[in-house]
DNA sequence: TCTGGGGTCCTAGGACCC
DNA sequence: TCTGGGGTCCTAGGACCC
């Protein structure tokens, strides 16, 4: 008798709204959106909404003056990254002490990999161990593969276990919109149907040709293959190596003067090429990204002749860049990209 | 929906080389 | 010298995710 390997997917319930109930106690059970500078007139989008401003119809991306419109009496909040840091650190650091591997995957979710009979136990024992560590509620998706996994955590929401597995794929997904796969967005969503694939069951049916021809050898396979609920079942612990590292940053008031340009990119490109330098591997390559009025977005990259770390260096290349623009409209947003050097490939 | 910031991966065309 | 085929790199844009 052989013990069956698993794969759990947490994911803190609200995690950066609940991060900052915690700290404000006085907000709980009241409408709170987090995001921007906590100003709701400014450009910005809500980074995450508790479930009574949910009710309003407010949720993640949305802009935050249309946020305060649909609910007028929401408490507005900024964003805080470094504390929302702080507590996911604490939070996967707990998991770690449990006999998982655990894989972080962003601020508020991980996948584990497990050798038990009991998933469910398990499941709970790992929202448990969050709750003791943080005070933060959590979701946990079981799954025979991360696909699965991911997508049960949506339907454990809040604050319960889901499992989702070869046995009740068809049963949970077959007529659910392409869409809910992890991997479609809307875009895709809308070619898909337009080729008459509007649900789960129909993608998983579909003529493999006929994705191809539309989708390419490599998304043409994988779509189907998500259909079928099939996936990577690799759970690691070693951390991610970033291929590039970025700042951008939208203008409250758009930009119009070529030089006030040139200096935020200056700025950009010396806090890039101070995380370059955290990173410890050298950037290849420079891209810079120029969002004209009114939304138009652009990027211009380069290979640089030599790897460099250099703030100097990064900074006249970012430089060269913007210079190759057709300059004239407004500018609402500047941004700069590093592609870093791989790490050791033997 | 007057639309953030941080990322990853894929596609497609052209250059270039053999 | 009317023109092949394959491989790889470079670049710009798009889609997706949190």
């Amino acid at each position: 008798m052989t013990t069956a390997n698993w794969i759990l997917h947490i994911d803190f319930d609200q995690f950066i709204a609940a991060v900052e109930v915690a700290r404000h106690p006085e907000l709980r059970g009241r409408p709170v959106v987090v995001g921007g500078s906590g100003d709701p007139t400014e450009r910005a989008v809500v980074a995450t909404a508790t479930y009574e401003a949910r009710e309003y119809g407010v949720h993640s991306g949305m802009p935050l003056r249309t946020a305060a419109k649909r609910c007028p009496e929401a408490i507005f909040l900024p964003s805080d990254p470094p504390a929302y840091e702080e507590v996911s650190a604490h939070a996967m650091a707990a998991l770690r002490e449990l006999p998982v591997i655990v894989e972080v995957v962003g601020w508020d979710e991980a996948f584990l990999g497990a050798a038990t009979d009991t998933p469910e136990n398990l499941a709970e024992q790992a929202r448990q161990t969050v709750a003791a560590a943080t005070g933060l509620s959590s979701s946990v998706g079981i799954g025979d593969n991360k696909l699965r996994a991911k997508l049960a955590t949506g339907f454990a929401k809040p604050a319960g276990v889901f499992r989702l597995t070869r046995d009740n794929w068809w049963e949970v997904m077959a007529e659910l919109p392409t869409e809910s796969l992890w991997g479609i967005g809307g875009k895709t969503a809308k070619k898909l149907a337009a080729l008459g694939l509007s649900t789960v069951y129909q993608l998983s049916e579909a003529e493999q040709t006929m994705l191809d021809e539309r989708f390419g050898r490599t998304m043409g396979p994988w779509y189907r293959l998500l259909a079928l609920g099939i996936g990577d079942t690799e759970v690691v612990a070693t951390p991610y190596l970033a291929r590039s590292r970025g700042r951008e940053v939208t203008f409250q008031e758009n930009l119009t003067d070529r030089a006030e340009l040139d200096r935020q990119v200056s700025v950009l490109a010396h806090r890039v090429a101070d995380d370059v330098r955290t990173e410890g591997r050298p950037a290849v390559r420079v891209e810079v990204k120029v969002r004209f009025a009114p939304f138009i977005t652009q990027t211009r990259s380069h290979t640089l002749p030599t790897p460099t770390d250099d703030s100097a260096v990064l900074e006249l290349a970012a430089l060269a860049e913007l210079d190759r623009f057709e300059h004239g409209r407004p500018v609402r947003l500047l941004g700069v990209r590093a592609e870093l050097a791989h790490g050791d490939e033997d």
